[in-house]
DNA sequence: AATACCGGTATCTTTTAGTATACCGTAAAA
DNA sequence: TTTTACGGTATACTAAAAGATACCGGTATT
Protein backbone atom coordinates (compact mmCIF):
# COMPACT_ATOMS: atom_id res chain seq x y z
CA UNK A 1 0.00 0.00 0.00
CA UNK A 2 1.32 3.33 -1.31
CA UNK A 3 2.01 5.82 1.56
CA UNK A 4 -0.36 8.44 -0.69
CA UNK A 5 -2.97 5.98 -0.54
CA UNK A 6 -2.28 4.89 3.29
CA UNK A 7 -6.04 5.28 4.86
CA UNK A 8 -7.13 6.84 8.20
CA UNK A 9 -5.10 5.12 11.25
CA UNK A 10 -7.94 3.84 13.34
CA UNK A 11 -6.25 5.34 16.85
CA UNK A 12 -7.07 9.05 14.67
CA UNK A 13 -10.40 8.43 14.53
CA UNK A 14 -10.60 6.88 18.13
CA UNK A 15 -8.96 9.93 20.18
CA UNK A 16 -11.59 12.02 18.52
CA UNK A 17 -14.73 9.50 19.18
CA UNK A 18 -13.25 9.66 22.91
CA UNK A 19 -13.31 13.54 23.22
CA UNK A 20 -16.48 14.40 21.60
CA UNK A 21 -18.50 10.23 22.49
CA UNK A 22 -20.62 9.30 24.95
CA UNK A 23 -23.82 10.19 26.36
CA UNK A 24 -23.36 13.62 27.21
CA UNK A 25 -19.80 15.44 25.39
CA UNK A 26 -21.31 15.79 22.27
CA UNK A 27 -25.03 17.44 23.70
CA UNK A 28 -22.54 19.83 25.67
CA UNK A 29 -20.43 21.14 23.26
CA UNK A 30 -23.26 21.74 20.78
CA UNK A 31 -25.31 23.71 23.23
CA UNK A 32 -22.18 25.90 24.57
CA UNK A 33 -21.74 26.32 20.43
CA UNK A 34 -24.74 28.61 21.12
CA UNK A 35 -23.29 30.43 23.93
CA UNK A 36 -21.48 30.85 27.60
CA UNK A 37 -23.74 29.23 29.96
CA UNK A 38 -24.13 28.61 33.88
CA UNK A 39 -23.92 25.30 35.78
CA UNK A 40 -27.16 25.61 36.45
CA UNK A 41 -28.01 26.72 32.55
CA UNK A 42 -26.13 23.90 31.47
CA UNK A 43 -28.31 21.40 33.81
CA UNK A 44 -31.91 22.76 32.49
CA UNK A 45 -30.90 22.74 28.67
CA UNK A 46 -29.17 19.33 29.09
CA UNK A 47 -32.49 17.50 29.32
CA UNK A 48 -32.21 14.59 32.33
CA UNK A 49 -28.24 14.71 33.46
CA UNK A 50 -27.45 14.55 36.89
CA UNK A 51 -24.66 17.23 38.68
CA UNK A 52 -22.58 14.70 39.19
CA UNK A 53 -22.12 13.37 35.31
CA UNK A 54 -22.59 17.13 34.24
CA UNK A 55 -19.62 18.53 36.25
CA UNK A 56 -17.71 14.99 35.44
CA UNK A 57 -18.06 15.59 31.55
CA UNK A 58 -17.28 19.53 32.27
CA UNK A 59 -14.10 19.05 33.87
CA UNK A 60 -13.13 16.14 31.00
CA UNK A 61 -13.63 18.92 28.91
CA UNK A 62 -11.74 21.77 30.60
CA UNK A 63 -8.88 19.32 30.49
CA UNK A 64 -8.84 18.51 27.17
CA UNK A 65 -8.92 22.49 26.66
CA UNK A 66 -12.21 22.72 25.41
CA UNK A 67 -14.01 24.16 27.35
CA UNK A 68 -13.41 26.98 29.83
CA UNK A 69 -14.81 27.74 33.60
CA UNK A 70 -14.62 31.80 34.19
CA UNK A 71 -13.15 33.44 36.15
CA UNK A 72 -10.97 31.15 37.61
CA UNK A 73 -10.34 33.96 40.29
CA UNK A 74 -12.73 32.82 43.17
CA UNK A 75 -16.17 34.05 43.83
CA UNK A 76 -18.28 37.01 43.91
CA UNK A 77 -18.52 36.73 40.02
CA UNK A 78 -21.12 34.38 38.35
CA UNK A 79 -18.89 31.57 36.73
CA UNK A 80 -19.75 30.87 32.90
CA UNK A 81 -18.62 27.57 31.12
CA UNK A 82 -17.84 28.61 27.79
CA UNK A 83 -15.82 27.23 24.33
CA UNK A 84 -12.26 27.91 24.34
CA UNK A 85 -10.99 28.81 20.99
CA UNK A 86 -9.73 25.79 20.52
CA UNK A 87 -13.15 24.34 21.36
CA UNK A 88 -14.92 26.44 18.95
CA UNK A 89 -12.74 25.19 16.07
CA UNK A 90 -14.63 22.02 16.85
CA UNK A 91 -18.13 23.66 15.64
CA UNK A 92 -17.68 23.11 11.57
CA UNK A 93 -17.28 19.46 12.68
CA UNK A 94 -19.98 19.37 14.92
CA UNK A 95 -22.12 21.56 11.92
CA UNK A 96 -20.98 18.66 9.29
CA UNK A 97 -21.95 15.57 11.96
CA UNK A 98 -25.83 17.33 12.31
CA UNK A 99 -26.03 17.43 8.42
CA UNK A 100 -24.69 13.91 7.64
CA UNK A 101 -27.05 12.87 10.78
CA UNK A 102 -29.90 14.45 9.31
CA UNK A 103 -29.32 12.92 5.45
CA UNK A 104 -28.56 9.82 7.89
CA UNK A 105 -32.16 9.89 9.48
CA UNK A 106 -33.86 9.98 5.94
CA UNK A 107 -32.15 7.34 4.62
CA UNK A 108 -32.80 4.84 7.39
CA UNK A 109 -36.62 6.14 8.31
CA UNK A 110 -37.39 6.61 4.25
CA UNK B 1 -32.92 33.96 19.48
CA UNK B 2 -33.24 34.49 15.84
CA UNK B 3 -33.90 31.58 13.74
CA UNK B 4 -31.11 31.84 11.65
CA UNK B 5 -28.81 32.29 14.63
CA UNK B 6 -30.49 29.17 15.98
CA UNK B 7 -27.71 26.28 17.23
CA UNK B 8 -27.94 22.47 16.67
CA UNK B 9 -30.28 20.26 18.50
CA UNK B 10 -28.71 18.25 20.96
CA UNK B 11 -30.27 15.22 19.51
CA UNK B 12 -28.85 15.91 16.08
CA UNK B 13 -25.22 15.11 17.75
CA UNK B 14 -25.96 12.58 19.61
CA UNK B 15 -27.75 10.24 17.23
CA UNK B 16 -24.60 10.68 15.05
CA UNK B 17 -22.66 9.69 17.86
CA UNK B 18 -24.86 6.80 18.96
CA UNK B 19 -23.79 5.64 15.42
CA UNK B 20 -19.87 6.12 14.79
CA UNK B 21 -19.32 6.60 18.91
CA UNK B 22 -18.41 3.91 21.18
CA UNK B 23 -14.85 2.18 21.61
CA UNK B 24 -14.86 0.24 18.17
CA UNK B 25 -17.43 1.88 15.34
CA UNK B 26 -15.07 4.32 14.37
CA UNK B 27 -12.22 1.86 14.12
CA UNK B 28 -14.08 -0.03 12.03
CA UNK B 29 -15.80 2.67 9.39
CA UNK B 30 -12.19 3.94 9.05
CA UNK B 31 -10.32 0.90 8.68
CA UNK B 32 -13.16 -0.29 5.83
CA UNK B 33 -12.45 3.17 4.22
CA UNK B 34 -9.31 1.74 2.90
CA UNK B 35 -11.22 -1.57 1.62
CA UNK B 36 -13.61 -4.51 1.97
CA UNK B 37 -12.35 -6.63 4.20
CA UNK B 38 -13.23 -10.77 5.53
CA UNK B 39 -14.40 -11.08 9.30
CA UNK B 40 -10.57 -12.12 10.14
CA UNK B 41 -8.63 -9.86 8.07
CA UNK B 42 -11.15 -7.29 10.22
CA UNK B 43 -10.28 -9.04 13.53
CA UNK B 44 -6.59 -8.55 12.91
CA UNK B 45 -6.82 -5.22 11.72
CA UNK B 46 -8.65 -3.94 15.14
CA UNK B 47 -5.79 -5.40 17.04
CA UNK B 48 -7.79 -6.43 20.72
CA UNK B 49 -10.96 -6.26 19.39
CA UNK B 50 -12.47 -9.81 20.82
CA UNK B 51 -15.08 -11.87 17.69
CA UNK B 52 -17.65 -11.18 20.05
CA UNK B 53 -17.82 -7.56 20.03
CA UNK B 54 -17.19 -7.27 15.92
CA UNK B 55 -19.68 -9.58 15.09
CA UNK B 56 -21.70 -6.65 17.38
CA UNK B 57 -20.69 -4.04 15.34
CA UNK B 58 -20.82 -5.65 12.37
CA UNK B 59 -24.63 -6.50 12.97
CA UNK B 60 -25.04 -2.78 14.31
CA UNK B 61 -23.57 -1.22 11.40
CA UNK B 62 -25.51 -3.27 8.72
CA UNK B 63 -28.68 -2.36 10.80
CA UNK B 64 -27.91 1.19 10.02
CA UNK B 65 -26.84 0.32 6.61
CA UNK B 66 -23.85 1.69 6.61
CA UNK B 67 -22.05 -1.30 6.03
CA UNK B 68 -22.68 -4.47 3.99
CA UNK B 69 -22.17 -8.38 4.39
CA UNK B 70 -22.04 -10.01 0.76
CA UNK B 71 -22.68 -12.44 -0.38
CA UNK B 72 -26.18 -12.62 1.35
CA UNK B 73 -26.76 -15.52 -0.74
CA UNK B 74 -24.94 -18.73 1.08
CA UNK B 75 -21.71 -20.23 1.46
CA UNK B 76 -18.89 -21.23 -1.24
CA UNK B 77 -17.78 -18.44 -1.43
CA UNK B 78 -16.12 -15.72 1.06
CA UNK B 79 -17.54 -13.30 2.50
CA UNK B 80 -16.68 -9.38 2.42
CA UNK B 81 -17.76 -6.66 4.98
CA UNK B 82 -17.68 -3.15 3.13
CA UNK B 83 -18.94 0.45 3.24
CA UNK B 84 -22.70 0.73 1.56
CA UNK B 85 -22.69 3.86 -0.45
CA UNK B 86 -24.18 5.43 2.46
CA UNK B 87 -21.28 4.22 4.72
CA UNK B 88 -19.12 6.31 2.07
CA UNK B 89 -20.83 9.31 2.91
CA UNK B 90 -19.21 9.30 5.84
CA UNK B 91 -15.78 9.58 4.79
CA UNK B 92 -15.42 13.03 3.90
CA UNK B 93 -16.81 13.33 7.82
CA UNK B 94 -14.18 10.84 9.29
CA UNK B 95 -11.27 12.56 7.14
CA UNK B 96 -12.14 15.81 9.05
CA UNK B 97 -12.39 14.43 12.61
CA UNK B 98 -8.55 12.46 11.74
CA UNK B 99 -7.36 16.07 11.14
CA UNK B 100 -9.29 17.82 13.96
CA UNK B 101 -8.03 15.28 15.69
CA UNK B 102 -4.20 15.55 14.55
CA UNK B 103 -4.59 19.06 15.35
CA UNK B 104 -6.23 18.64 19.28
CA UNK B 105 -2.92 15.99 19.75
CA UNK B 106 -0.30 18.74 18.99
CA UNK B 107 -2.85 21.58 21.36
CA UNK B 108 -3.38 19.02 24.15
CA UNK B 109 0.60 17.63 24.20
CA UNK B 110 2.11 21.05 23.17
C1' DA C 1 -6.22 -38.31 8.11
C1' DA C 2 -4.73 -34.34 10.59
C1' DT C 3 -4.27 -29.63 10.88
C1' DA C 4 -5.44 -24.96 10.21
C1' DC C 5 -8.22 -21.17 8.69
C1' DC C 6 -12.88 -19.09 8.20
C1' DG C 7 -17.01 -17.02 10.24
C1' DG C 8 -18.83 -16.98 13.72
C1' DT C 9 -21.66 -18.47 18.82
C1' DA C 10 -21.95 -19.22 23.95
C1' DT C 11 -20.90 -18.28 28.62
C1' DC C 12 -19.00 -15.83 32.06
C1' DT C 13 -16.55 -11.97 34.32
C1' DT C 14 -14.93 -7.34 34.58
C1' DT C 15 -14.98 -2.61 33.68
C1' DT C 16 -17.02 1.64 32.78
C1' DA C 17 -20.59 4.95 32.22
C1' DG C 18 -24.37 6.78 33.87
C1' DT C 19 -28.28 7.26 37.46
C1' DA C 20 -30.54 8.46 41.91
C1' DT C 21 -30.58 11.05 45.68
C1' DA C 22 -29.18 13.63 49.39
C1' DC C 23 -26.49 17.11 51.04
C1' DC C 24 -23.51 21.65 51.68
C1' DG C 25 -21.78 26.47 52.00
C1' DT C 26 -22.51 30.93 50.04
C1' DA C 27 -25.24 34.71 48.34
C1' DA C 28 -29.09 37.13 46.87
C1' DA C 29 -34.12 37.86 46.86
C1' DA C 30 -38.71 38.18 49.22
C1' DT D 1 -35.31 35.81 58.36
C1' DT D 2 -36.84 32.21 55.69
C1' DT D 3 -36.58 30.77 51.10
C1' DT D 4 -34.51 30.16 46.77
C1' DA D 5 -30.84 29.73 43.39
C1' DC D 6 -26.06 28.76 42.55
C1' DG D 7 -22.20 25.59 42.05
C1' DG D 8 -21.22 22.01 43.18
C1' DT D 9 -19.71 17.14 46.43
C1' DA D 10 -20.64 12.35 48.44
C1' DT D 11 -22.34 7.83 48.49
C1' DA D 12 -24.46 4.10 46.62
C1' DC D 13 -26.38 1.68 42.93
C1' DT D 14 -27.50 -0.19 38.08
C1' DA D 15 -27.07 -1.21 33.46
C1' DA D 16 -24.58 -1.46 29.43
C1' DA D 17 -20.30 -2.30 27.06
C1' DA D 18 -16.47 -4.84 26.53
C1' DG D 19 -13.16 -8.56 27.55
C1' DA D 20 -11.61 -13.55 28.19
C1' DT D 21 -12.08 -17.83 26.73
C1' DA D 22 -13.80 -21.90 24.84
C1' DC D 23 -16.11 -23.95 21.35
C1' DC D 24 -18.33 -25.26 16.63
C1' DG D 25 -19.41 -26.73 11.83
C1' DG D 26 -17.60 -26.15 7.27
C1' DT D 27 -13.79 -25.75 3.91
C1' DA D 28 -9.19 -25.91 2.22
C1' DT D 29 -4.43 -27.45 2.74
C1' DT D 30 -0.62 -30.94 3.54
Amino acid sequence: MKNKEKHFQNRDVQDVIDIIGGRWRGAILATLCDKAKRFNELKRDLTGITPRTLIKELKFLEMNKLVSREPETDSAVPIFYNLTKHGKSLEPLIGQIVVWGQKHRKIILG
